[in-house]
DNA sequence: AGCGGAACCTGTCGGC
DNA sequence: TGCCGACAGGTTCCGC
């Protein structure tokens, strides 16, 4: 489910929805590997707290809690919240209940239990909030901000934009779209890009990610309404998944490539 | 420092 | 039809 974008839709939805609510009880059905640390513990901190508000840092989801305390959340893959009238029995791939004062259930959903949901009372206290890298939408973002910490990185390039601890919230799909637009070749090493061709890479992110927000719930951000695989998403993308098609701007097929064990799309033509 | 590989889990799809 | 491997949008850990 999630990039960025899918996140921050999930974010502003669950705002709206949850704000001013409370927490009755929390049922698990399954725990691991969602819920870190104690179980009971967990339960126990979230119980009779109130949702103030939701927040997004990086693909991480930030529920934050009255009188204090904050539960972090991270879909991974196939992660979902759901806000919804009280079920009978929970579905198949549901894994953790919110019980709320109004009476209605916020439920984590994940096939794949790669998601996770921590209590910390602090923000402070996560490591993985800690480490993360500049936000893509910050004002202080910048071509120096790269070039100051990869002058003499052989690093590829996209590894570079993959890695959440310099800018965090890019995923495997946008990557690819990013370079594509900045016309930069993804195998290239970090070092080596230009200050203008950085400058094109944060210019072509935010571009990328503002229109996939803007696209949200019709891209791949709700598996609930995946049969409608030829919506706006398929058209929205470029390269990605593309392998073998003709290059949208030249017609050169593109190629897929494995980096870091990831699929990588690119024109091999437009992209130097 | 930074790479590759494996791991966490489950489902789906394509090839034989 | 059935089995088997490859692959899936993320992150972390380990060894070299």
């Amino acid at each position: 489910m999630p990039e960025l974008p899918e996140v921050e839709t999930v974010v502003c939805e669950l705002r709206d929805e949850i704000s001013g609510d409370s927490i009755s009880s929390v049922d698990v059905f399954r725990s691991n590997p969602i819920v870190q640390g104690d179980l009971e513990a967990f339960q126990q901190q979230l119980s009779g707290r109130t949702f103030h508000d939701v927040t997004r840092r990086a693909k991480y989801l930030i529920f934050h809690l009255q009188p204090s305390g904050y539960m972090v959340a991270h879909m991974r893959m196939t992660g979902k919240f759901i806000v919804t009238e009280p079920l009978a029995e929970p579905e198949k791939y549901n894994r953790v209940w919110f019980h709320l004062g109004s009476g209605r259930l916020m439920i984590f959903d994940d096939v794949r239990c790669f998601g996770t949901l921590e209590f910390y009372e602090k923000l402070d206290d996560s490591k993985a909030l800690c480490k993360l890298g500049i936000e893509p939408f910050a004002d202080d973002l910048n071509a120096n901000y790269f070039i100051s910490q990869l002058v003499s990185s052989t690093r590829e390039v996209k590894s570079i934009l993959l890695d959440q601890k310099i800018i965090a919230g890019l995923g495997n799909i946008y990557v690819s779209e990013i370079l594509f637009r900045s016309k930069i070749n993804p195998r290239r090493s970090a070092g080596k890009i230009r200050k203008t061709e950085w400058s094109e890479i944060i210019k072509f992110t935010q571009e990328v990610l503002g229109e996939a927000i803007e696209n949200n719930g019709t891209t791949i951000s709700d598996f609930r309404r995946v049969d409608d695989k030829t919506g706006k998403f398929q058209q929205f993308l470029k390269v990605y998944d593309k392998n073998e098609q003709p290059c949208p701007d030249c017609g050169v097929p593109i190629q897929r490539i494995v980096q870091q064990q990831r699929s990588t799309f690119f024109c091999p033509e437009c992209q130097r």
